[in-house]
DNA sequence: AAACCTGCCAACCGCTGCTAC
DNA sequence: CGTAGCAGCGGTTGGCAGGTT
């Protein structure tokens, strides 16, 4: 009994030492010290080796989301937004899985992006942001939108990226293809990028290809091939609720829209009850 | 100027799956 | 096979900053 009560007062002594909350300049140092020595990995002991009164847990999370150095901070890109939005759609709240085809992203931030941007536009349609209604609505409104600022704000920036990725814009709203298709025209030889066929480069490779019923990423070529526009009047009059959308009166050639802050998802969509 | 509200994001929590023993 | 320890994932929280009343 008495020795019982010792263990766990030791165990309420360790925990009282352990330090929580924002991490300082000093912990940080001393984190990517130790790991630029010692390596990343077996973050329980190096926790303790490293002298950090942090859990393990903490460390590896203040590695992965802040201080490694191929993490990238600031505003999501619009190439990245597209295809945040894509990847949800096809993989869902899978948000490792999805950081993991946008180098330098964090989950942690994909999820904060999603949470605090798109889902915040569903609660403004008050539909579930997981739902297909939600889902059709981005692909209508909000990734037409991206990519016409992506057009406009790099026009030719075509060929300037060693690494790229693709939007076949010119079949943007193109009917759908069959998987066959939509594979085929996205192989290494595809001739999809016919000579008048507008491209966007996208600066991110990602790791893996991906095929989904809206577009294809591929290591090669980014694709938005087949969202279906024809749909949009059978989709509307049967499940959208009693609004409608409106798309953002906004000069899509102004150059106002050079600026990082025309990517905020508000100045693309505007609701109207 | 102060109180209140809102959005953002870093960090924490609880759970799951994997691995070694 | 059961269990402990660990890493990783997704959901949630809390604090700060900026905006509004």
């Amino acid at each position: 009994m008495r020795a019982s009560k010792k263990i766990i007062s030791s165990c309420n002594e360790q925990l009282d030492e352990l330090r929580r909350g924002p991490w300082t300049l000093d912990e940080d140092n001393l984190l990517i010290h130790y790991i630029t020595c010692h390596g990343e990995g077996r973050w329980n002991s190096l926790a303790k080796a490293s002298g950090l009164k942090r859990t393990g847990k903490s460390c590896r999370l203040r590695w992965l989301n802040y201080l490694k150095p191929d993490v990238k901070h600031g505003n999501l890109t619009p190439q990245e937004q597209i295809l945040i939005l894509e990847l949800h759609s096809k993989w869902g709240n899978r948000w490792s899985k999805i950081a993991q085809n946008l180098p330098g992203r964090t989950d942690n931030e994909i999820k904060n992006y999603w949470r605090t941007k798109v889902q915040k536009q569903a609660r403004h349609l008050k539909i579930d942001s997981n739902s297909k209604i939600f889902v059709e609505a981005l692909r209508q409104y909000l990734v037409p939108r991206l990519i016409e600022k992506l057009e406009l704000s790099s026009p030719s920036s075509s060929s300037t990226s060693t690494s790229t990725m693709e939007i076949n814009h010119k079949n943007f709203n193109s009917q759908p293809q069959s998987k066959e298709t939509l594979m085929e025209n996205t192989s290494s030889n595809s001739n999809i990028y016919s000579s008048n066929s507008k491209r966007i480069m996208l600066p991110y490779l990602p790791e893996n290809s991906v095929q989904s019923n809206g577009y294809i990423v591929d290591n090669n070529n980014f694709d938005v091939m087949s969202f279906n526009q024809s749909n949009t009047q059978e989709f509307m009059s049967s499940d959208m609720p009693a609004f409608e959308f409106q798309m953002a009166g906004i000069d899509w050639t102004s150059n106002e829209f050079a600026d990082d802050t025309f990517w905020n998802m508000d100045e693309l969509w505007q609701f109207k009850k």
